[in-house]
DNA sequence: AGGGCTTTGTCCTGTAACTGGAAAAAGTGG
DNA sequence: CCACTTTTTCCAGTTACAGGACAAAGCCCT
């Protein structure tokens, strides 16, 4: 029943809430540093703040040369539920307020079997970290689904991969069943707030982020905010044509990036090849399992497979093709690449590079990072708790 | 002498004089239901501004039912000077404070004579208007040049089709040589703020806008504001590649949409096309003025030339096809085509159009507007007084 | 232990920002 | 001339905020 009911009052109060989320603990004269108030005030919204019980006063900081400080943190029971439905899984976790991760599963789990079964699982999911005592209650949480969403409203618009979901009133749903705020967001968008919280994008303003997993998609932040578009289906390069007639796309064209390239496509063209004899390695594989991964032409490659290399390669073309535009559109200051097929690593990632720095002009690339992200599965849930914690520390 | 010399103190001043330059003349009562600020508060910042002479009360508006209102408009003598730097002409044009343009001229010249030439030029075209009895003095400036710049000092960076302009201190000296404050932008950036002040993009939020010149660049707005990129270089869509091994660009690719399709590309291949008698139409033309320009190309097209059409659409396809690239990753909610090659109206429009339409998601697509600016050369004249007015309307 | 110095936090006072109501000014229409 | 409307001004009270004085609590050096 210790729910976050308060919110901050004022600009000043959610911005004394954000710094200590990203800065951590913090004594009232380091706060002052950092914000544009004088020491007075700055007393009074953290008395408030205090008042409330959004921060708590907790022990003194040792002296650095004068008197020791008060530590300023904020309320140590404060829960946020990060959730990220992928496309064949789910992953939840719980944060603390500072948004670290206190406790992360992941299941498997087919986006198609519709919101309903989802929902289920999700809860279920929930009830499981509160019963290992991770939270007692959630004060607000993140979902992130692999589809366009109609943001303002929490509701998912036009998904491809999704049947079922279209309209469906997901925030509204999972609000009432939570009992808490809910924002929901497109995963690549909650990926790409997850590296920037804490991972390669800290202190990147305008950045690329993209995702290949059974899709292809792409996080845009523009002056550190992530960018929707006006349909919220920015960042949708998946069906992008990279060759005129080329494969066949589940959106009903030709040549579409994600038909060429993405978890699904790779493994499709690895059994391929391992029912054509191209590759021992593959065959082997696909004859134990039956069926080819991503996972499998990783470790086919890992292994030498020429032809596991081949078609990472090729993907990695393709993909850095698309990518070089954007960069010369765009003009970014950091390119992460993530998602389930960054185990393709290494190999991907310089093929990437090759095309990019190759086609785009010097000026847009000349200082261009292109790296991967280094928070794995816990981007998207991190971006989540970030998601809804940007929105409940904001004057309400 | 009579010159700008106080800016608004305060965000209210600010926003009260962008409310009198985009909404005309209004009275303190119309002022005051468009902010958010108490009658009495209100009164005191106009007063204020009206003490420093940026706003005038002239004459009593027409009663509505009850006693009449004082006109509150922005300072009569207010003058712009708006400069947009062509590859092969200038515009010059000075607005009043609304951004009315008062007087225009457009001059040929090389944007690679070097900016000493063209500053000279520049110069000498203001000083007509000055002559001319618009403007006694320039309260500030705004200059388009057709490549990258370094937005906060006003300085070209790696301008390909600008030799002997790269880190030229273009800000510094043209403020030097006019006694004003000056800004300096890419030319598509300008236009695009032309459009949305005065044109096509009113109320639009997120758009671009393509300009098809010599080269091809690409403005893009978010949230009302000019993304640059971090390098200044965003929008430069001119060399993002749509054939591969295809034709040989003068950035050194190949295959670069602007080596297929641009006022240049155009007048290249309408030359070729007629030297191999593939059209009677544009023979007629080379054989007469020796070289061939887009211009010639959309009348062989308007007398119904086929070979002449044929060059449009193929044009317009390739453009349509990276727009296709931008519209699924942007998510915009208008594109704007403009430039010198929208002479070739609507055969051009009706293939970029189908294109995109074909290409991206229905999603992106659905009520997306594609259509012409409604500006023409005005665009970036306006687009630049729009730059250095938003600069001076804000707090000092 | 005690005195100078530093850092942190609190208190207090004066000023500027701002709101909202009352009232005046200036009009319209019957 | 009166009732009513719209616009503008005036005024009094509240809140936001800055900055200085000062107290508290530590350090280090002698």
């Amino acid at each position: 029943m210790r729910r976050m009911t308060a919110r901050p009052a004022n600009a000043h109060q959610a911005r004394l809430l954000r710094l200590l989320r990203d800065g951590g603990p913090n004594s009232r004269a380091q706060l002052g540093d950092q914000i544009d108030l004088s020491r007075s005030k700055l007393a009074v919204e953290v008395d408030r703040l205090l008042e409330t019980g959004l921060v708590v006063a907790d022990g003194l900081a040792a002296s650095r040369g004068g008197r020791r400080s008060h530590n300023i943190r904020l309320a140590p029971a404060l829960r946020f539920l990060g959730v990220d439905i992928g496309a064949t899984s789910i992953d939840v976790a719980v944060t603390n307020a500072e948004l670290e991760v206190l406790g992360h599963i992941n299941q498997p789990m087919d986006v198609r079997e519709g919101p309903v079964a989802v929902f289920e699982q999700v809860l279920a999911m929930a009830a499981k970290l509160k019963a290992s005592g991770l939270a007692e209650e959630f004060d607000g949480a993140g979902i992130g689904v692999p589809g366009p969403v109609r943001f303002p409203e929490g509701v998912p618009v036009a998904p491809p991969i999704m049947p079922g979901w279209d309209g469906f009133p997901v925030r509204e749903a999972l609000s009432q069943e939570l009992g808490c705020p809910v924002l929901v967001d497109n995963d690549v968008n909650l990926m790409a707030m997850g590296e920037q919280h804490a991972g390669v994008a800290r202190s990147v303003g305008d950045f690329l982020c993209i995702k290949i997993g059974t899709g292809i998609g792409c996080g845009i932040v523009v002056g550190g905010q992530v960018y929707r578009g006006t349909t919220g289906s920015a960042g949708d390069i998946g069906h992008i044509q990279v060759e005129p007639d080329g494969r066949a796309c589940a959106c009903g064209n030709r040549g579409c990036l994600e038909a060429h390239f993405s978890g699904a496509a790779l493994a499709r063209d690895a059994e391929e090849a391992a029912q054509q004899g191209r590759s021992p390695e593959l065959a082997t594989r696909f004859e134990a399992a039956g069926r080819l991964t991503a996972a499998d032409v990783a470790a086919a490659a890992a292994a030498g497979d020429a032809t596991a290399l081949g078609l990472i390669r090729e993907g990695g073309n393709r993909t850095g093709q698309v990518i070089a535009g954007l960069v010369s559109f765009f003009n970014p200051g950091l390119v992460v690449i993530g998602g389930g097929v960054t185990g393709l690593g290494h190999t991907l990632l310089a093929a990437i590079r090759t095309q990019v720095y190759r086609q785009s002009l010097p000026l847009a690339t000349g200082n261009l990072p292109i790296v991967l992200g280094e928070l794995g599965p816990a981007a998207g849930v991190t971006g989540a708790a970030r998601l809804i914690s940007d929105h409940l520390f904001s004057p309400a």
